[in-house]
DNA sequence: TACCAAAATGATTTTGATTCATTTAAACTG
DNA sequence: CAGTTTAAATGAATCAAAATCATTTTGGTA
């Protein structure tokens, strides 16, 4: 029978294919693109130079291997996140943290995304497959009528991820961590409410919130004072 | 006399610099970091392959040239395309017009830009010159109390950096052009909803427009009593 | 055990960035 | 303006690293 030897051997090659990716992955984090010596990557992995070049055509490819993995993965990370019996709005915060965790924590392959091969357009396959995980909850709630019938998926799509894209950036050139204020008041512009989650801010910018509760108290003052 | 031969010579020199960084723009542009020859650009430019280094050290900083530019530029081209008489809010839709269409026309230029040098942080001093264009409007836009004092300006300039760049790569992605909309909706998400319009407001974050009514309604009773 | 094909190896080739000894041009001097 | 000095430019030579490929090793099969 040649089943099994054919499965043991897959099996086999699909595990050494994965530890190049790992190896690859590494390197490519710590070092950049450029700064990665397939040399380097090869070591890693335990094998020689041309061995990487049985998997992979060549180090753009190699790159491409990893970049589509970390999407792949990100998309199941996801689907795992989301609680299926929550509301549209419950949900779009559950990927939202997700996501900005997700990003912060592996910042460097995320940096690597767009620098795989802008040209070969297929490469962003499997970063289209993620953001559907937006576009189906944002359907969901459409279709719910959790969410108004008019609601631009595909606009809020860009808000949504532009924003927690850049805003990982911003936290990183600063070196700071995961702020949970992000989320919020993201949340709040896109699901038509307002922001005003203080957050980060430290107090010398009064909220309105905070106002109104200065108002609140010197309107008591007046009231016992029987000014009122 | 020494001096005008030295200045002669400078001119020389900046213009020989500025062929360079054309003929570099167009072959990053066209092929990318890494399928840019040095052999390419110095052609493009009319110049040996060891002059290219007389002005950059090497390829990275040639790139970090390119993309130092023409942020720099973007920077300029932004002030002047807003009117300095506008308020906060059309000042901010001039600014979304000309980034987006900026983005647009030179998608490589800026995709290129991540990419420059991650880890040498003042490559980005550009970059930061440049959106510090939109601190200014939303400040002054506070200050003059057209904006609410509790905007978050850092987050919302996430917000509409984050957006405007992931719709053009949205845009681009799909070979789709300029859309008007996506300003409009950006700033309506942005704006729309701070000036007053209460009636959306769930009451745990009270617009200006509640705060000047309770502060009216305080002043009047006092008027009453004559304790004014 | 002997055989075959798939897989792996690493020395060799190729490519392209970077350097540097040399040449050319510009600026200055008397 | 000829001579001298300094700056700029050149491109062949060097070098590092990607990619190839002739050879060896391994695993499965009869």
């Amino acid at each position: 029978m040649s089943a099994t030897p054919r499965n043991t051997s897959r099996e086999r090659i699909e595990a050494r294919e994965s530890t190049i990716l790992d190896a690859a992955e590494g390197i490519f984090s710590r070092s950049g693109f450029d700064g990665a010596k397939i040399s380097d990557i090869a070591r890693a992995a335990s094998v020689a130079e041309g061995t990487v070049y049985l998997y992979y055509k060549n180090k753009r490819d190699l790159l491409a291997g990893v970049v589509g993995r970390f999407w792949c993965q990100l998309t199941q990370g996801a689907e795992d996140a989301i609680d299926p019996q929550a509301d549209a709005a419950q949900q779009l915060e559950q990927l939202a943290r997700y996501h900005l965790q997700s990003i912060l924590d592996q910042f460097e392959v995320v940096s690597l995304t767009y620098r795989a091969r802008p040209q070969q357009e297929q490469d962003l396959d499997q970063v289209r497959e993620y953001v559907r995980v937006f576009d189906r909850i944002m359907q969901r709630g459409v279709d719910r009528g959790e969410l108004p019938t008019d609601t631009p998926i595909g606009q809020l799509r860009d808000v949504f991820f532009g924003t927690l894209e850049f805003s990982a950036r911003t936290l990183k050139l600063r070196g700071q961590a995961y702020d949970h204020s992000i989320v919020s008041n993201l949340l709040l512009l896109m699901l038509g409410r307002r922001h005003g989650d203080a957050g980060t801010n430290g107090g010398n910018n009064p909220s309105n919130r905070d106002l109104m509760q200065r108002l609140e108290s010197i309107q008591e003052h007046l009231e016992k004072r029987g000014a009122w």
